[in-house]
DNA sequence: GCCCTTTAGGCAACCGTTTGACCTAGTGGG
DNA sequence: CCCACTAGGTCAAACGGTTGCCTAAAGGGC
């Protein structure tokens, strides 16, 4: 069940080699690859006593072949058939006993793959990414592949090094997270909410028509009129989009939207503070409203709190819709309405994408967009507006 | 580069399992390095113009020089010293004008070391993990170490497996999160609120003393006596020294526990649902009580809401104190008061000192202990007990 | 003119695996 | 007797850099 990133009777043999598990805390001397080499050949041991990597030469040299034939035997590949099987498990035995363990530097060298993908992220904060995160990880763990994460807060210079980096590791795919991707990667690429310009890659975005009519419906349904938005960050790439179907969705309802109520995330901050900075904005213009639909969670969050300081309630004066749907959104008080996007199973998607296009790139073109869907959670923090017009604020 | 879409009915299917629509472009568009290629001596290109990687050779070959005499000049190798300033521009120029970036797997494997380390966190989720990781991530950056994230949700067979991937892909270093790590790693290794038996790794911990006697004095101070407490999971490294430290902070404020006021934390979500059940059996007991002391910051938000549901206020009936101060504590309503772990500064300091421990193992011994001091935030969760006892719960 | 040092850079081993090509002995068939 | 084929391997060339050691010529001091 845990052949992740060995093959074959290479995993059950290195699993069922640790499955002795060994506490060796306290110790001096023993510890499970010394113990395995106290017999037989004695490979080379450094100064400290750490013992020196089991090579494939080392095994070969134990059952006296050559390396080719461990080589074939332990990766079962097609022509160790030729091998009789009382030698192969000689060999096996071999590599258990001096716990071998393939240097993956060298056969990523050799074969040209590194079972390894980057995945560009803006950051690792709560939220948004760490859902996405934990699919991408799932996804690709189960592949055999891991991954290096890297954190670029949305600055161009740095996604352009981290990428240059990437290549020069020679990871197998990219897979970028609300980037703006800098150079064309040449490599195998899934991109989830990115710019969708970029021809060359698969990209998996939200239904984003849906969501906004999911809740703007959701909104004018229960009463709602005047309603507050808050924009997005202009470096998000799901802004321009969201926005566009917001004024679409806003339209077919029959709803126009006051220039006064829209107010922008501003600065980088992934914590709370721009969207309680703009609901604060939201709060002191002239216009009333009985509702905020927030860029995501976490600004919805903010807003929450910035209604509350202004002496309004949540949701009996204003109403707040959230989007995401992220972990403590449902923990919130009050719970948070929301438009949940599949965060996680983006993730997993988006493992999965990257890894077909890695083994079979002919079968799975580059180019192709996968669309989600959105849901609406319908929690505490939103009810039908006040039955009288809002009193002015401030 | 052409990235014709051919319909992959594979996806359309996945698609169709998982309710996604699936668009294809049909589109033709140069890109960048191409366009950046179509100039200068042609290096070799793949059949489908995908331009061939630039190894040291083609640049040794560009200017008619040996590859040694390349790659020192690149590393700018003291060997590098004779070769007359000319020369080395000449190189740097045909390096930069065919865009060579070194092949990192080739070089790792000559040098032995692999610019990266292994990070072992019991999950990505949010509030503690993310904090320590976005330090990790700076710190390891700056050094120009890249770094494998593993989540392992506390599965001793898993964090086993991981740990010999690990090695199998040559880490320098490994940094365990809140894991106990079950292979003695011969590796530079530190680790973060981990077990602190393990004699051969640096162990940054908190100051759990002080934590306790924050908390337990900040309540005490405002007259609070019956306090209930959530203990963590058993799974979690934190729960023992911390539970001791409550004990000895209780005992010297004179307070004596009732054990019926103290639930512990149940499952491995990393959720709010634990602390919510916990406190919602806190409240199911037969026991009073005005306070209570969290285990950490997402078990006590899952405890605001449970109290709440209970018909109490928070603070007014029930004070609460959570722990660790994540993003999202001070956007709580009403915020919460917590003790502060440096998180981000642990994560920092963590990354330097197994940098430290990769390049000069000598002059950093192996086996230190980093102990790093909590701060007690006071916010609107917490306030005097009500004067007279608290009404009988349920 | 001789010896030594510096300059300028090449040679080839090496890191640990993988893999295509090759080799040898035996065996069965025609 | 010859041929093809199979079993059971071996050899050595990659993969892409790095680096210790070597050479060859030029420069300089005596």
């Amino acid at each position: 069940m845990f052949c992740i990133g060995l093959i074959g009777k290479r995993a059950e043999m290195v699993a069922s080699c640790l499955q002795i598990r060994v506490f060796i805390y306290y110790t001096v001397e023993p510890c499970l690859p010394c113990l395995c080499q106290t017999s037989g050949v004695s490979p080379g041991t450094r100064h400290d006593g750490v013992p020196k990597r089991i090579s494939l030469k080392m095994v070969a040299d134990k059952v006296g072949l050559s390396t080719a034939a461990v080589s074939r035997v332990l990766n079962e590949s097609p022509a160790a058939k030729s091998i009789p099987k009382a030698t192969q498990e000689r060999i096996l035995a071999a590599a258990q006993q001096l716990n071998y363990q393939p240097n993956l530097l060298a056969r990523s060298l050799r074969r040209g793959r590194s079972h390894t993908v980057g995945v560009l992220v803006p950051e690792v904060s709560e939220g948004y990414a760490t859902l996405v995160l934990s699919g991408i990880e799932q996804g690709l763990l189960q592949a055999g592949y891991f991954y290096y994460l890297i954190s670029h807060h949305h600055r161009a210079d740095f996604i352009e090094q981290s990428q240059a980096m990437l290549v020069e590791r020679a990871v197998d795919g990219l897979i970028a997270i609300d980037t703006t991707l800098q150079i064309h990667p040449h490599l195998p690429t899934v991109t989830i909410s990115c710019p969708d310009r970029d021809e060359w890659v698969t990209n998996i975005v939200l239904n984003h028509k849906r969501a906004a009519e999911l809740a703007i419906d959701h909104l004018t349904g229960l009463g709602h009129r005047r309603i507050a938005l808050i924009k997005g960050q202009s470096f998000s790439s799901d802004t321009e989009p969201r926005w566009r179907a917001i004024q679409h969705a806003a339209a077919k309802a029959n709803l126009k939207l006051n220039p006064e109520l829209i107010a922008e995330l501003e600065g980088d901050s992934p914590s709370h503070d721009p969207g309680y900075f703009a609901a604060q904005r939201l709060l002191a213009s002239k216009a009333p409203f009985t509702a905020i639909f927030a860029f995501n969670d976490v600004s919805a969050i903010g807003a929450i709190r910035a209604v509350r300081e202004a002496g309004l309630r949540v949701p009996q004066d204003v109403s707040i819709v959230g989007f995401d749907d992220v972990q403590s959104a449902a923990f919130q008080n009050p719970a948070l309405t929301t438009v949940r996007q599949p965060l996680r199973t983006m993730g997993i998607l988006a493992a999965e994408a990257i890894v077909r296009q890695i083994v079979s790139p002919s079968e799975h073109p580059p180019s192709r967009q996968i669309i989600v869907d959105p849901e609406l959670v319908v929690r505490d923090s939103t009810c039908p507006p006040p039955p009288k017009r809002l009193p002015k604020t401030h």
